[in-house]
DNA sequence: AGCAATACTTACCCACCGTAACTTTGGTAT
DNA sequence: ATACCAAAGTTACGGTGGGTAAGTATTGCT
């Protein structure tokens, strides 16, 4: 009995040994069952993707949380939440272009399902310290989907190109984060 | 005699009237010729894409020009920047996600491609105005990018959404990318 | 032992991309 | 005028991948 945890696992298994184009069929032979047991499983591609997505932001989400710790909202906690970004897309870098890849119809569904789950804890961060600040909070959600836009497009550059080291390119995003275009 | 100009039109068309999950039958039909002619004029599903990827990146280059115009380098310029590129892609809204979705080999592909196009202008006049100021303007090519995905994560979120005026969340955006977090 | 439910596999259908082989049309040389 | 050939296009097919229906083995219960 393969239960569906394994399921994934193998197609995260297969993703990242053969890229982000694989099929389902590969995905159950990994799995070392056949297709339909992955149909009962986990449902279609649709929701196998659905459920990578998840897998990938929930580690999106821990990985941003122990990176800033206890730190102090300011420049140095948004360059460690943008480095976590960075790492952990460049970590996953074929399940993430499995994610946010797909047919039309999913796409955009994931990729903002992917995006919210991220916003929402920075969102509420976000709110409360502007608050906290006597700025205007409403701000938060719009901001929190520019912010993580930003980094996964910044994420799949730095992917394909890989020309500078993480460090560096989170201190750059960070700093347009934290001063803006404006400069300090 | 349908030449390649006229197939590119038709997939627009059917791409706006039926969605982004249209096949390459489809488009023929439209085009009222059969599917061998759309390869010999266009290529492939994927050629297909990136020319209409090409046309899309025009339009939110040109788009982007008129609506700056010879506004100076400021919060306002950006403003305009910005609701240009929200309306643009709202407008062809589609096609956007026809060209941004597809198989997980072209997305990232494409998806590079059409920001690049909008980020080679940007990053120029970015790097000169920051080399004017007496900044390092070495940050130019990656806060390009950093700004092209904040736009068109920010694009797709409102799209599906639609809950609030261009005019609103373009000075938000623009608020944020100018100023950043900190604040003014 | 016999029966039934569960778990899985084989075999298949359908949609879609892509292409090979066949047909038509229009110009051209003899 | 006719036979020929190249251009342009259509029909028909192969291959792949997602998804499912029907058949088979295995386990547990009476």
């Amino acid at each position: 009995m393969v239960d569906r945890g394994l399921v994934l696992d193998a197609a995260e298994r297969v993703i990242r040994r053969d890229g982000a184009g694989v099929s389902l069929d590969a995905i159950a032979l990994e799995a070392g069952v056949t297709k339909p047991i992955v149909y009962a499983r986990v449902g279609g591609r649709t929701d196998l993707a659905d459920a990578l997505s998840r897998r990938l932001a929930a580690r999106l989400v821990i990985a941003a949380g122990a990176a800033i710790g206890d730190l102090a909202y300011g420049r140095a906690m948004l360059t460690a939440f943008v480095e976590a970004n960075l790492s952990t897309l460049a970590e996953h870098r074929d399940l993430f272009l499995y994610v946010t890849g797909g047919t039309a119809a999913d796409t955009p569904r994931r990729t903002l399902y992917l995006a919210e789950r991220s916003t929402t804890p920075m969102a509420q961060q976000l709110a409360a310290w502007r608050t906290n600040q006597g700025l205007d909070p409403a701000v938060a959600v719009p901001w929190a989907y520019a912010v993580i836009g930003m980094l996964h497009l910044v994420s799949l550059w730095w992917i394909t190109e890989m020309d500078r080291p993480a460090e560096l390119l989170a201190e750059q995003v960070a700093e347009l984060l934290w001063s803006g275009l404006a400069g300090p």
